[in-house]
DNA sequence: TCCTTATTTCGCCATATAACGAAATATGAA
DNA sequence: TTCATATTTCGTTATATGGCGAAATAAGGA
């Protein structure tokens, strides 16, 4: 369901649990059992939490024993210059790109025409 | 459901429909039939997109006629240093602030006796 | 006023998602 | 090898979300 890559980032954090558990990795290594206290929530699902970040390239894990750290990834961190700043990211995009050139056709056509379009198929 | 404040332009740009709406109307102030055509997809539908744009605040609208014309708010666009940007907009809320308190605790502690707290409640 | 029509709201359905507990997995320790 | 345990996977459930069509709303034109 993911067509733009890159959104399942957003999708990622879009998440309050999730968002809060991205935060504090990049600030510190932790285990999951210490995100599972942090966070509150049952192991199971704070695994399947981390597991989205991790697919979403936000965080990484290694293994030590019994214990899996994780932290955040070392390569990807809201106002408006944030979102201007994801929008132009996002603009850089195939479907973007798609888009201007379908909404240019779009702008040489009349709306009147178009609405008119859309009632009579 | 939205703890964190802001979280909501997140999921409001984590679907590749507002997504694209939201890109087009960086560009162009548009029409709502002119948003359905680019997105094929129901009327009703692209009216719903735009409503959470709109409480997103990424969006805003103005009425001439039977038409309404919705364009990006005067406000408020991913790789790293994107991620790092909103990551760090984000650290700066309330939540944030309280999961560092909660992770100083944390970390103070010996993640074996956490797991056992975990164990046997 | 009455008709047409662009947009929104509402009701409904199908699918996606978040959460839990139980079972499976993996690994250190006895 | 056998046990204990940290994490993941799986199955289930409840809720959230995206989609559509029909009805409601609002505003220009006959």
């Amino acid at each position: 369901m993911s067509d733009i890559p890159g959104i399942d980032v957003l999708r990622a954090l879009g998440d309050d649990h999730r968002l809060r558990a991205a935060l504090v990795l990049r600030r510190h290594e932790l285990c999951v059992c210490q995100i599972v206290e942090l966070l509150q929530l049952a192991p199971s699902t704070v695994s399947k939490h981390l597991a989205i970040l991790k697919d979403a390239g936000l965080v990484e894990s290694r293994k030590r024993g019994r214990w899996v750290y994780y932290r955040a990834a070392r390569k990807a961190a809201l106002p408006t210059r944030v979102v201007n700043t994801i929008m132009t990211a996002f603009d850089e995009t195939e479907q973007s790109r798609m888009d201007s050139r379908t909404l240019d056709q779009l702008l040489s056509m009349d709306p009147e025409k178009l609405c008119e379009k859309q009632r009579c198929p």
